[in-house]
DNA sequence: GAGGTGCATGTGCTA
DNA sequence: AGCACATGCACCTCG
């Protein structure tokens, strides 16, 4: 059926009636008119079709019958670039020039690794193409211009396997429709590839059918160092062709005809930029980097359903050297951007499905089949391939490829390249490293998908750097298709590990300040439940965020709450026991009648709260400074918290309990937690005697022992330094903020003294006879004190510097001080010794 | 307990 | 709504 251009200016008829173009799919693609590149009326899309005798081509959805026709030449353009559909008139214009051999695809192609059969443009169908050509009524001179373009490219550009595809093509012209579904185009590119059946190899020049303008096509493919821009000439200005002689060129020269114009529009549209087939160049960019094509899927099973996104997006470059270098044709089949879970240590690697079944094998177990895939480097790797049943659908993995993986040194974020080697229908993975880090964390909109625009790509060590703008540049921009899932690649992950910077700010606080507003939910009455003599309130509701108070104590010891009301922002001051909701307001004020309303006067003047502040922030700063010192020197490594932790019996961090409501468990549990850390009890009590000798219990000791020497070391080395700033007294502020809690207390920081305490703690074990109790009860460390043989200086000093009342009261160390004393004098006297964990040290 | 395996689930995209 | 896919997670094996 004729088709008349929508533009009446235009008019123009043409019997093709068009389908989405596998490239221009998700382009919000139109039948273009060929002429004046105007959208055809009534397009027929569908993907499924199949074919019929006679060149026709129904569609087995909606039965609609597809006449193969004519494609304007644009889309022999495009399909020149992607391997789409090809062009019978066209095909046939190509043929009385080049007179090259074409191949036919077979309508099956098993594995995507099929055969091809190869045809000569010369047979009967020519002239079928020629009359239908003449019959649509195509400008000639158009068409020659385009034939003459295809023929000044192709050598440049065409891979074998885009020539493969036009032949392919072309070789439909057997009155069969040469319309092919989506990505069908794709099919035809990689033919090229494929060792055709009985005929001519393009990958070598050796073929060497001596056909005038075959000619210069052979010599292209039998250099692979030949590039084929695909997408240049629609887009690339000719300074910048790579390939002299381009299309662009003459178009320009010779005045593009509209609906080229129009469609290129459609190709360099910000909005739509969405074809992968985009081939684009990229401007400015100039011939150092070539463009980063999205290269058409070669043929394979059901690689009419590949998204763009896998399109392998291998420079021209890359694969001319790729090839040369392998002497052998590379077909890119697809690629892929690393996940987490990808270059995880799982070492599976998610296939698409689409593309595991248009390129691998077909596999019908789940077990799947070991594949032997080739890196860049030559080296072979033998993966699992298989699937996964998955919501009535399949999930295919490779498995096995963490060793690969950390070979090309990938991470998430990268791209893998699977393409071909032919002839032998080898497959090698090649990689590109995602250029711009940043981007990922954008999002998968960036670089890395389909890394069009950025990133190296290596391929038996081509590498390429490209310039980007941040990443990309423009045309990469305009040229890559927005695909947002792509941001899933890296990202999906991204989404959920990574959040907006505001959300970031929003979360600064540590833990433990996020233990400070964690309340027990509203209304929610605990469970007292007993575990090994100890009581625990179990509560069905998770914790609630409280509203953060600050804390501060007069000169006179009085504490103080106050809060800010979340209307008026006025301070307000507040028992110290008391736990706020998340949200309070003047009104909430219970306590205070005289300040229950927001037109109450604020209690504390400006000065004050300046004041406050200010040591708050002030303490912050000191508190981090702090609390990193701790950590390097309280917790050098793992094995040091496992002692440390066995020895303290999991109670190491009480000590910065917090004043809301604190357990005697970790700081990060509040009452409350039914966590397994707050129901255990404490450092295996009951479970291990003091004599135990299981494995277990001997590791302990043997790695206590190896933590006690070091920690020695690192104790004298301790001493040393504050011996030396032994008269340094620490400033105190009249208020001092507890930067967690936001407490204040006199002449005490509170959070130093919890670290402090911390410290306090951790020597105290450290310095201890060196005791492993396993069944040390976090209730009475006096107990593990008192049989302290000996206390650091560094203990001594740092329990100096904080009210050793609150600290015992805290921890309920009622006796501690004189022992500490004790213990100090004893360490005075000399070097405690640390001996060897001994099984004696009974808690009791 | 660490790591592997297989399936389930959640999220985002496409039709 | 259905699908694809990234990731979570329970279960299993092994050291």
């Amino acid at each position: 059926m004729d088709k008349i251009c929508m533009n009446e200016a235009c008019q123009a008829t043409t019997s093709v009636e068009w389908k989405k173009g596998w490239g221009l799919k998700s382009d919000g693609f139109a039948t273009l008119c060929y002429n004046c590149g105007s959208a055809y009326e009534n397009l027929v899309y569908c993907e499924t079709f199949h074919r019929e005798e006679s060149g026709w081509r129904e569609c087995k959805l909606c039965g609609k019958r597809i006449h193969c026709g004519c494609i304007a030449s644009k889309y022999l353009h495009d399909y020149l670039d992607f391997g789409g559909v090809g062009c019978i008139s066209c095909a046939k214009s190509l043929e009385t020039r080049s007179k090259r051999p074409i191949q036919i695809m077979s309508d099956d192609i098993p594995n995507g690794f099929g055969k091809l059969t190869t045809n000569n443009i010369g047979d009967p169908q020519s002239s079928v193409v020629e009359n239908r050509m003449d019959g649509i009524g195509v400008d000639k001179g158009k068409l020659m211009l385009l034939s003459k373009t295809m023929e000044a490219k192709e050598p440049s550009y065409c891979p074998q396997t885009q020539k493969a595809d036009i032949n392919a093509c072309i070789g439909q012209t057997k009155q069969e429709e040469i319309m092919l579904p989506i990505g069908e185009a794709s099919m035809c590119f990689p033919n090229l590839v494929q060792q055709p059946v009985g005929s001519s190899t393009f990958a070598k020049s050796d073929t060497g059918i001596p056909r005038q303008g075959v000619k210069d096509m052979y010599e292209s493919l039998a250099q692979p160092s030949l590039g084929f821009s695909l997408s240049t000439p629609l887009d690339t200005p000719n300074s910048v062709l790579p390939f002299p002689g381009g299309v662009v060129d003459r178009r320009e020269q010779n005045k593009v005809p509209p609906f080229q114009q129009g469609q290129r529009t459609r190709h360099i549209l910000p909005k739509p930029p969405k074809a992968g087939l985009t081939i684009g160049s990229e401007v400015n960019k100039g011939m150092i980097s070539q463009p980063r094509v999205a290269r058409p899927p070669a043929e394979g099973r059901g690689r009419n359903q590949l998204l763009p996104r896998y399109w392998p997006r291998i420079t021209d470059q890359e694969l001319q050297q790729l090839s040369g270098d392998l002497n052998s044709t590379i077909v890119p089949l697809f690629e892929k951007v690393l996940s987490a879970s990808d270059a995880g240590r799982i070492g599976r690697l998610v296939l698409p499905k689409a593309c595991a079944e248009a390129y691998f094998p077909p596999i019908s177990q789940s077990e799947g089949l070991p594949l032997r895939i080739q890196d860049i480097k030559g080296k072979e790797w033998t993966f699992q391939f298989r699937f996964w049943p998955n919501n009535n659908s399949r999930m295919y993995v490779l498995e096995g490829v963490t060793p690969c993986i950390q070979n090309m040194q990938l991470q998430a974020g990268d791209t893998v390249i699977f393409s071909r080697i032919d002839p032998g229908a080898k497959l090698v993975m090649g990689f590109r490293k995602a250029s711009n880090p940043v981007d990922m964390e954008d999002g998968q909109t960036s670089a890395i998908p389909n890394g069009a625009h950025s990133g190296e790509t290596s391929f038996n060590g081509v590498n390429e750097n490209q310039l980007t703008h941040g990443g990309r540049t423009n045309e990469d921009m305009l040229q890559r298709p927005p695909e947002k899932k792509r941001t899933r690649n890296i990202g999906p992950k991204s989404k959920r590990l990574l959040m907006h910077s505001e959300d970031a700010m929003e979360l600064k606080l540590t833990w433990e300040e996020a233990q400070e507003l964690l309340r027990p939910p509203p209304s929610a009455k605990p469970t007292i439940v007993m575990v090994e003599d100890h009581e625990f309130e179990e509560y069905d509701e998770p914790p609630v965020f409280g509203k953060r108070t600050i804390f501060t104590a007069r000169s006179s010891g009085e504490q103080e709450q106050w809060a800010q009301c979340d209307s008026c922002s006025k301070w307000r001051k507040l028992p110290v026991e008391v736990l706020l909701p998340p949200h309070w307001t003047c009104t909430d004020n219970i306590w205070d009648s005289s300040r229950c309303s927001c037109s109450a006067p604020d209690e504390m003047d400006l000065k004050e709260l300046e004041s406050l502040l200010r040591v708050s922030k002030e303490f912050k700063k000191r508190k981090i400074t702090e609390s990193h010192k701790v950590a390097l020197e309280c917790e050098p490594s793992g094995l040091d918290a496992l002692a440390t932790a066995a020895v303290l019996g999991d109670n190491v961090g009480d000590s910065g309990e917090p004043s809301v409501g604190a357990t005697t468990k970790h700081p990060r549990h509040r009452p409350g937690c039914t966590c397994i850390v707050c129901i255990q009890p404490p450092s295996g009590k009951g479970k291990h005697k003091p004599t135990c000798i299981c494995n277990v219990c001997m590791t302990v000791k043997r790695r206590f022992k190896t933590l006690m020497l070091r920690k020695k070391k690192r104790q004298s080395e301790r001493e040393a330094e504050i011996a030396l700033g032994k008269d340094q007294d620490t400033p105190k502020d009249e208020f001092e903020m507890d930067g967690t809690s936001g407490n204040l207390l006199p002449h005490i920081n509170h959070s130093e003294n919890e670290s402090s305490q911390s410290r306090i703690q951790m020597e105290v074990a450290e310095t201890s006879t060196g005791q492993l109790d396993l069944n040390c009860d976090p209730n009475r460390e006096e107990d593990l004190v008192a049989d302290t043989t000996g206390v650091s200086m560094t203990s001594l000093v740092h329990a100096a510097s904080f009210p050793l009342e609150m600290y015992m009261r805290q921890n309920g160390l009622a006796s501690l001080g004189p022992h500490l004393l004790s213990e100090a004098a004893d360490e005075s006297e000399g070097c405690p010794d640390v001996g060897e964990p001994e099984d004696s040290g009974d808690e009791g």
